[in-house]
DNA sequence: TCGCCTTTTGGCAGCGCTGCCAATCCGGTT
DNA sequence: AACCGGATTGGCAGCGCTGCCAAAAGGCGA
């Protein structure tokens, strides 16, 4: 812990000319800026900002200015005082970091935003819609350009801020149902649906589902709800079902397939909320010696990464997490509402 | 996509007495509260942050008409009016979303934080310290209450920028050098010195290193670094390095293991830049039918979740991400910098 | 009822910037 | 030499809020 106290030692520590007093801990104002620079302030502000006209040496002496001073521009100040009042900055509520998900929605976000400079003000809801309202509320305060949810359900008071907040609506991830404004990612019954045709068609018969909560992961819920609406028409049904409480992990699969496999031996396909958890379910069959997909298949859902490089690579499918990300960054300049589908993949693989 | 339009027909719909003229897409003000609860700005002001002393009938009436106004704060106004200008935002800047361990960073950092009401301004740098000047820039200018970037090789120009910025500074992640302020994480270095004994102390002797590009992620070459060096005190060395290019991943681990094991069939142990690689390491032997550890021995670093659920839990080492986003938040009011190294935990597991 | 002290209140300047407008400059015309 | 149009420039109001201050309203003992 020694020395690195003193590295705060010159913490206003400037560079170049600072005849004039500097009371610390006052930064660099524009009009610091206009003075050192000898111009307006305006000048200064089209300068900055490349707008409006101003001649080659006026650019010239800000620039020099800025260096010298190091100025940092206000945006506070700045999107106060601008048109529309509202902050180069987008609002985003995503309900977890712990899902692999969210990051990779966020990803595609910055990875779009990045390129026009605008940051992401985030707030992580923990699935609780209360909180949602309350992140809504707090995000909005900042005037962001846009405010980014995830999933279509939401509080009505979450709906009626979205509204009255007079920003972009984007919500993500979800195209079951009706959206507030835009609304760009996929549909999870027809994921579900598509995952319970290719088990039937593959001949497995006596099918489980194993997944964490559903009244918390209302997408997951919407899944099974198409999964099971496929498997009737085929005239089946779920053999069993094994929903486990808290967030979804490998080990609550591993756990979950166990149980779930005790309780009903004959099982011979389980369809997992996740890949996170079916590659517990696939640990839990390694572990037990059964062979995969020969005395069991496993289905997952997300595609990630590690589903490719698995022995047997994981059947499931692929959403398009990055793209919905990057849609919704686009959808910002646009103007008119709509739904984006952008569909799914599904991923044979080896595991069912 | 049909009636996902028809959504918006009431953006503008506030419930309540809108007797008044609104002009479309003026929000409402604290002025407009003030006169709505017939008190003073100044009264509502105090209402809402609940500072200074009010009545309880001004409270009660601006409650009123805060609700029936449905009004929003604008916190761009609140902050460049409040002392010292600066926002209740942090800015954070990670270098990548990819790789679990920054959501886990941001989850910590979020948990804490929102109890305050702090949300984070993200930036990503994807490991390049150009970017992340641009980005520290770019996050400074919303003058954040502190500004959060990951581990202490910065470009001369961010270090500059922190320091000139007025704000608080916290370096995560990593221990190994000196920080601009405050600094939370823990020792890399001692991590890979750690890994190697253990290695050592089992037996192994012929051991490789198998990572993801060290010059984009400098803390993973401190981890090799400290590993070589304990392997040299115990007298040996790495008998072979495979470096992927591109981002760890389980495919990079698989393919980078085949490779290793093509080259080098006699390795006895591979060290690997983190879990994900370890996973696909454990992959390729499971389908290469190679035993685990009887054949070749596995070591990872992170401690990520599934390490725990594979039939033989990965050796590795748990860092200690949550806990280092919960101190850095918690660092934010802390006023003296200092060096905080929240150690790490060596797992044993079953693959070395 | 009056005076004194505490609580509550409203007015208003100003945070740093942008947008508007009028003033100024510059070069070529007449 | 006076004139004109476009390019360039600076002044200043005001974005919505907070902090300060002085004024108003209560509370209470004498």
């Amino acid at each position: 812990m020694g020395d690195a106290t003193d590295v705060i030692r010159d913490r206003a520590g400037r560079s170049g000319a600072m005849d004039e007093f500097q009371p610390p801990g006052r930064l660099v104002t524009l009009t610091d800026v206009a003075r050192e620079a000898g111009v307006g302030e305006s000048t200064v502000s089209r300068v900055l900002r490349n707008h409006g006209s101003y001649s080659k040496r006026a650019g010239a002496r800000v620039a020099e200015a800025v260096a010298r001073l190091g100025y940092v521009p206000n945006r506070l100040a700045g999107s106060l005082a601008g048109q529309g009042a509202s902050a180069r900055l987008v609002g985003v509520v995503i309900p977890s970091l712990a899902n692999v998900v969210f990051p990779d929605l966020l990803r595609g976000l910055t990875s779009a935003l990045d390129a026009e400079g605008i940051p992401c003000v985030i707030g992580v809801s923990e699935y609780d819609p209360d909180r949602e309202e309350a992140l809504a509320a707090a995000l909005l305060s900042w005037r962001p350009a846009a405010l980014l949810l995830t999933g279509l359900e939401h509080n009505p008071g979450t709906v009626a801020l979205a509204r009255a907040g007079g920003v972009r609506v984007v919500e993500m991830i979800d195209t079951d149902g009706d959206g507030i404004d835009t609304v760009v990612g996929f549909s999870n019954r027809a994921v579900g649906a598509a995952s319970a045709r290719h088990l039937v068609a593959r001949g497995y018969r006596r099918i489980a589902y194993l997944g964490h909560d559903l009244r918390i992961d209302v997408r997951a819920g919407k899944r099974l709800a198409g999964f099971e609406e496929a498997l009737a028409e085929a005239g089946l049904a779920l053999q069993a079902q094994e929903i486990r409480s808290g967030p979804s992990s490998p080990a609550s699969g591993r756990a979950g397939l166990e149980a779930l496999l005790a309780r009903h031996p004959d099982l011979d396909a389980v369809y997992f909320s996740n890949d996170d958890m079916a590659l517990g379910g696939y640990f839990a069959c390694l572990a037990a010696g059964l062979a995969v997909p020969g005395r069991i298949a496993l289905f997952g859902f997300n595609g990630l990464d590690f589903a490719a490089a698995m022995p047997q690579p994981l059947s499931t499918v692929r959403t398009p997490r990055l793209e919905i990300g990057r849609r919704a960054a686009a959808c910002l300049t646009d103007q008119s509402p709509k739904k984006i589908d952008l569909g799914f993949e599904l991923i044979e693989g080896a595991t069912a």
